[in-house]
DNA sequence: TAAAAATACTCCATAGGTATTTTAT
DNA sequence: ATAAAATACCTATGGAGTATTTTTA
């Protein structure tokens, strides 16, 4: 199917003559009829009754003008979602399931109208992350910015926004099954496994952090991908995992995992949002309003953070 | 655009590689990488970035897959629309101004989830529109049948399912303006406008109507759009229209036209839902029981109908 | 009979295939 | 060195324009 033709098709259908059709778009009247005759062997059915003084739609015409209409603007979007000035604003969320995301989310229900276009660079390191925001085919990223704190490239801004309190999900065979919360320093009873880590930048946080208080984190060992995870938590009488306490994961029912918060003190993942300074884009100010007004309400004393977040 | 191309872009991005790609849409590694290169080149960015062992979206790449994704699937309803035994039910409303749009409408929001193409084929006569039900263009059609009672083609079913109950419209100088309600034989004192009727259906209802009365039912004059019809009706001393009970109109407040209901008897506009007997369509019997339930629901005493219709 | 759409014919752009080269790890 | 993508080249389909015929009220 030819969108011109279709777009032919609409045209015509609005002015109801081939001729008036074809010079809004620039083309002949035999073009036009010759496009129009193309969509109607292609779709087998007549779409214009031909008359003495023009065209009109037949039924069949009729029940196709909203579906091909919305099909052109959906053509349009797709142009408008790669067209820089015109593109919705681009946020890279580093994965679904973490809590970026559900706060974008939360963003976008309260500004229901706005154009949003979310992107996942789970695989990406930071650096990577933040050329795509130097070269604006990104508007704002979430980082840590472990390695990156004092050499954000030139142009680039960042502000600490999210501090993602960490608890400890576990089976029902696991020690602290049953634990309502957990402190830090218990934590190293207790091995955590976290595998398939390849960014350096949350795997220097976890270094960071078992250095800390003494904890084991084994980065090690291949990822098959969250869902093994989440089995082998279940299933295992002594491993752990850290997720976020803004991160989303599903498991049936039957795995029985549990989320135990970890206090005294609450070890957070920082987070913060890196955008460029000239970016003119008219939702970033506001996404970056909404960000700082929410850190404010909700960050909490006693928690942890690297020295190199401080 | 070409939505080859488009579609040849979420292959690739699926699959991870051109050669698979390729495979999955019959067609040659070489043609699916000059399909996506040209899709690159018309939108002016890169979408993939080409690794060793296949590509991987570009940050731009992944903006787009949801919309192209989008763009493939109103491709698809294009196609659907127009697609016998796919296509939407497709019901023929006289005009999105009166009585069986409202029902139709009130139907869609009992059952949210239906395909629905509402089609107004208002200036089709009954008999064109019973050989579009017939021809199986169209599902059904709502026409008062006056002619048409004991000719409806061999096939097809009728089933009475509305009495749209007359009102008198007039503006605030006509001598009915503040009357609450107002007779059938009071209005024989009242000429009544109804200018642009070309269907014989309702001309002939009209003809039969003022015959009963007595009324002065004016059917001749140009029509110049409902607009114009209701400037005029708001600006006379004299001119009323009718209106049914169940059809909606909208005009400037600074109007201040009044809808006076009409009794003692009420006429009411007789219309029967005609479809094919044989039609399989899965909506349409819900269709149907809906308009025969609220028929029974809402039908009165104390109406008027020409003979033909009882 | 007049206005508008359809058809005939020619030309050329471009999509597709095959063979080959380039690139990245 | 190998797997995969890109490029070169050729062919042919079909879309565009111009000229002309057919259709419909």
């Amino acid at each position: 199917m030819d969108l011109d033709a279709v777009r032919t098709f609409v045209a015509v259908a609005e002015t109801g003559q081939f001729q008036a059709a074809a010079d809004d778009l620039g083309i002949t009247q035999q073009g036009a009829s010759r496009r129009v005759a193309t969509l109607e062997r292609e779709l087998g059915v007549q779409l214009f009754a031909r008359t003495a003084r023009g065209v009109r739609l037949t039924v069949d015409g009729q029940a196709l003008l909203p579906h091909a209409r919305e099909l052109l603007r959906a053509a349009e979007r797709v142009t408008a979602a790669v067209t820089p000035g015109r593109r919705a604003l681009r946020i890279d969320v580093i994965s679904r399931r973490v809590a970026p995301s559900s706060i974008l989310r939360a963003f976008y229900q309260q500004h229901p109208g706005i154009e949003l276009d979310v992107v996942a660079l789970t695989n990406a390191d930071a650096a990577s992350a933040l050329s795509e925001v130097s070269a604006g085919t990104l508007d704002a990223t979430f980082r840590s910015l472990r390695d990156s704190a004092r050499t954000v490239p030139i142009g680039l801004r960042s502000a600490r926004v999210i501090d993602d309190r960490h608890q400890l999900l576990v089976g029902p065979q696991h020690p602290l099954a049953n634990a309502r919360t957990v402190t830090s320093a218990e934590l190293a009873e207790h091995p955590i496994w976290m595998p398939g880590m390849s960014d350096p930048e949350p795997m220097g946080y976890y270094d960071d952090l078992a250095k800390a208080f003494g904890l084991t984190i084994d980065t090690i060992g291949p990822m098959f991908g969250i869902e093994a995870l989440l089995a082998e938590i279940a299933d295992s009488t002594r491993l752990a995992t850290f997720v976020g306490e803004g991160s989303r994961y599903l498991w049936p029912e039957s795995y029985d995992l549990r989320r135990i918060p970890v206090v005294n003190p609450t070890p957070v993942y920082p987070l913060s949002v890196i955008w460029r300074a000239d970016n003119p884009h008219p939702v970033l100010a506001n996404f970056l309003e909404y960000l700082r007004t929410r850190y404010r309400a909700t960050a909490q004393d006693d928690v942890w953070t690297p020295d190199w977040a401080r």
